[in-house]
DNA sequence: TGGTGTGAAAGGATTCACAGCC
DNA sequence: GGCTGTGAATCCTTTCACACCA
């Protein structure tokens, strides 16, 4: 995932392996697009592609659900843009806190596709005073002392944090001792958590480094004896080592 | 992992496992946080700890990268961030593109995590012509109509996407006829892209569909009746349906 | 005939548990 | 004694291929 995970036991949830939870929203776009053009039914093929699957795979992850498809037809969109809303918990309402308002947070804040499908943001927090009282995507921003009042109140059982790395540990603390079962942390660190809250999150460094890796094998394929820049030196206890490359003199940062 | 993702037929990158690749980075944020520290050697048990996974995993993901350890020891620090960064190809200097200068663009240039390994924002780029000049982080914007000038005279090869999901896609193929080959797009749309390129996606309202999924699970974990809403109705051809639920008589959304 | 639903096979990833080495 | 490195076992995911049915 998206993006690595620290996930509950994976006890499977309801009998829906998690790869297909993860793909659910996925086919549900595809199906709104379908829905909104008032295309009737869909085939397993036609689906998979517009979600960018394979349809074996859609197939299995809908047969997880329940028997919702026609052999010889398909697919009713409709039908089926409900089951899945049901499954993911989207027929009702889910108010998020966003905490932490800087850049990421206002664009966060100011995202439509945040309200679009059973999400609302309920709640501005931020630590500093000066940010009190102003609007942001329309919604005043509150301080972090109110935290645990603005939870409970607004019964806010997601939370987003936007916050510096430093912060965002406290803040998580805070948020689950509110109430907050759920978090979306777009903070670069690892988050602990008591049994039972979930945290999944979303790191921009990771996801670039990620990519870095490949695209170096992409340009070394065909000159495999890329210039490696810093002169290799001998650093480490032991004789041994990896396949090729020592440490340089200089570290990189 | 943060994420599903849309990738190349998996063809193990130079035996090292994908899942073993995207938890790379995160070993090596804990690495780097020790180094700072001056901490020398640090075990798997510790390491694995500090980076949120399981000490078993850890060692076996270093096993792929060679044998850096020192038994009964552990690992020694400095060394191993530079094997991880060069494996991760963080020696060399990636230019990246932002295509898309809204509030979620403005934020990820002015992340700073962004520039700290390896990666520097190179050029910002967005459609409205009223943006061109404006510098945002200290970058001028430049306009669309000169991306694949700016792509290749700056040698870009990694593009970020933050435009609206409408636009996604033929900014997408522009780039990729600029020569970039690889992409974080952060606009909920499937891009289709040929082969050699690889597009990771980060998807704010999937990570939310995702938590919302397992919240309500544990919402409905004692209180199996809960309150659904609004009434079932059949609405589907045959007779078969899930486990439970059917369609209501008015849509959600 | 055309397309779903699903057992069975194949492929990866994770965990176990312990040999091997410092 | 302590901790790494790794085969073997287990678990999860994907793919195959075809029975089944509107």
């Amino acid at each position: 995932m998206a993006t690595g995970r620290t996930h509950r036991p994976a006890t499977r949830s309801r009998g829906i392996p998690e790869a297909t939870v993860a793909r659910l929203p996925l086919y549900l776009r595809a199906l709104t697009a379908l829905s909104e053009r008032s295309v009737p039914t869909v085939s397993s093929e036609e689906l998979a592609t517009a979600a960018g699957v394979n349809s074996a795979k859609l197939r299995k992850d809908f047969s997880y659900l329940g028997s919702y498809g026609t052999r010889g037809v398909g697919y009713d969109v409709e039908y089926l843009v409900y089951q899945i809303s049901r499954e993911l918990g989207l027929t009702q309402d889910w108010p998020v806190a966003i905490v932490g308002i800087g850049n990421l947070g206002a664009a966060l804040a100011n995202y439509g596709g945040f309200a679009s499908r059973g999400f609302r943001v309920a709640a501005l927090i931020d630590a500093d005073p000066a940010m009190a009282g102003t609007p942001v995507a329309g919604i005043p921003v509150q301080h972090t002392d109110d935290l645990d009042r603005i939870i409970s109140e607004n019964g806010v059982s997601i939370g987003v944090i936007t916050t510096p790395p430093g912060a965002a540990q406290q803040v998580c603390d805070r948020l689950v001792a509110a109430g907050v079962t759920s978090i979306l942390n777009f903070a670069p660190t690892v988050l602990s958590v008591p049994e039972g809250v979930d945290v999944r999150k979303v790191d921009l460094s990771i996801e670039l480094q990620i990519l870095a890796f490949h695209e170096q094998r992409k340009a070394g394929e065909d000159a495999t004896a890329e210039d490696e820049g810093a002169p290799p030196m001998r650093a480490t206890p032991t004789g041994r080592k990896g396949p090729d490359g020592d440490m340089p003199a200089v570290m990189p940062a």
